[in-house]
DNA sequence: GTCATCTATCACCTGAGCTGATAGGAGTCA
DNA sequence: TGACTCCTATCAGCTCAGGTGATAGATGAC
């Protein structure tokens, strides 16, 4: 560490910019409300302690150097930092978090977690958003061990573990293999058991976890993934067929890269996977995390496009 | 500006992320030569001025509150950025520039600025690069009027203008024109004045600049363009034909879009545009100026490549 | 030349913050 | 449980960084 580090002030550093700002180390004081005398005293020093000459006092007026206009840039820079401390500190002073985590659910829609950020960082310019990208009851995981608060979470989990449930949305959820597929080109509704001798891709857990439910699972070979990203590069592939949510395999059900598959006895309407908000019935989040919350929740109300993109699909 | 701001130290931040560091006020007054109580009176005077208990203090060692880890990374900041401050200080103070501007002309492979960057940030990495874009005399105007110490130009200006000037390298330059151009489909050499007829996509400057030359402008009807980018929009479009750097218009050659135009009078060879350095011969460029320059005319002479991209192309 | 206004520097003073001592609490170990 | 250790809070006392106000010299406007 060297001994200008040690020594600096953010004082000096306020000092700097009040005089490059004003023009003088007189009006400096004036505006600061203290003599001149301490202005100069206090820039002198910073300018020994940096062993640089920051104003050039030939004239009437000082005058930035060359220099010292570069680390005005630096001092500003500083106090840039030590305001927004200074405003977080502000806020936790009054309650607000200084980070909201929030554990996704790979399910969830992108466009709802983009819109959902947006809104909440325009509103909490000083709380930090962390996102948890997790799957089923991963989520449950992060908001049980305390990591996060609020979890938006698929159908997963029971009654009666401490959480507390908030519907939010249907998403609308649809079975699809690559359009080379040997299920793509099957004619009509598929009977169970011709899907039954298909390798079916499935999200699922690491040991550990919450018992994971297995709805949904038709067939007989099922092969594992841990998250939607790497199922949908699966089925891309054509290794396998499965659910995914309709926003997620929208653009390449558009292009024909995959095929919806119509099966037989799930009857014509989508299937419709419900997504909670879940949160600690003892550990509530606090007021940033209670406002991203009700923000959901009225976004799902209000936008149901952000949910499930178009609805023109069938 | 709230009073926290007002009154906060460095010194105050320092403590924080110290004692935090050894998990104790005493530990923290021993590493920095500072009696306990020091270091006790200056935490608590920080959270009397944030209005935050940052610290827990029932157990046997004070731990840090959720907020106070919060706040932690705030300081951690503050010094991060006090410390880039100390850090350019101490280098502008051993003669060192905090800043390097560069006028690099829109005809200069982006590779090698991207390269020259990279070098350069490495070696300095407490220097700022500032890269201006322009055309022709419009470098040499940026360092003369002093906004750049250090220009990177084709081949415009004259001696005694009090420019000094370093050759680089030289540009393969290529006529080319659209594929589905007039001129494209031409067999053999196109005579003179069957390009007369054309229209040329030339790059021209705003008026007010140092005479441009116009070298190389061949047909009677031109279209002149402020830089690079939109000659080569223009010319893709199939408006005109024009001279462009072949590592600009290499993928498009490639890929077919554009085709190389072999002109009667011009010879075989392609057309090649000289690359200078260029600075005031009264205000040369600082230490880390003259190391860019350096390294710019070392790699121009080890890199060929760099500048021209592959070489397989005619 | 006159004048207004700037900066540097001095003497002087005040208080923020340091030291060292002390009291009391929290863990640890026999 | 008691002895011991290591921690923190708090106090009195001191010191010097940094404040004030006055003054001298410089600079530019008129």
């Amino acid at each position: 560490m060297t001994p200008a580090v040690q020594a600096m002030t953010l004082d000096q550093l306020r000092l700097l910019v009040c005089v490059a700002e004003e023009g003088s180390f007189s009006a400096a004081g004036r505006r600061l409300n203290r003599a001149q005398s301490a202005v100069s005293y206090g820039i002198s020093n910073l300018e020994r302690l940096l062993g640089i000459q920051l104003f050039d006092r030939s004239g009437r007026r000082p005058v930035l150097t060359e220099t010292g206009r570069g680390l005005l840039a630096d001092a500003q820079q500083v106090l840039d930092a030590v305001g927004r401390m200074d405003a977080r500190a502000q806020g936790a002073a009054g309650g607000l978090e200084l980070e909201v985590n929030v554990a996704v659910d790979a399910i969830c829609p992108p466009a709802l977690i983009i819109a959902l950020g947006k809104a909440f960082q325009e509103r909490f310019s000083t709380v930090s958003l962390r996102l948890h990208s997790e799957v089923l009851a991963g989520i449950a995981g992060l908001v049980l061990d305390g990591t996060c608060r609020l979890g938006i979470s698929g159908p997963v989990g029971s009654e009666g573990d401490g959480l507390e449930r908030r519907f939010l949305a249907h998403l609308p959820m649809v079975p699809v293999a690559s359009t080379g597929h040997a299920l793509a080109g099957h004619p009509g509704p598929i009977p169970r058991a011709r899907v039954r001798s298909e390798v079916q891709i499935v999200i699922s857990q690491r040991a550990g976890a919450t018992r994971s439910g297995d709805h949904g699972v038709l067939s007989a070979t099922t092969w594992r993934v841990a998250d939607a990203a790497t199922k949908l590069a699966l089925i891309r592939a054509g290794l396998g067929w499965g659910t995914l949510p309709l926003d997620l395999v929208r653009e390449d059900l558009d292009q024909g890269r995959l095929t919806h598959l119509v099966l037989d006895h799930w009857g014509t309407d989508p299937l419709m996977a419900p997504l909670f908000a879940i949160m600690r019935a003892d550990s509530p989040p606090g007021p940033a995390g209670r406002w991203l919350l009700a923000h959901l929740e009225s976004m799902c109300q209000s936008c149901p496009e952000l949910v499930a993109a178009n609805e023109a699909e069938d």
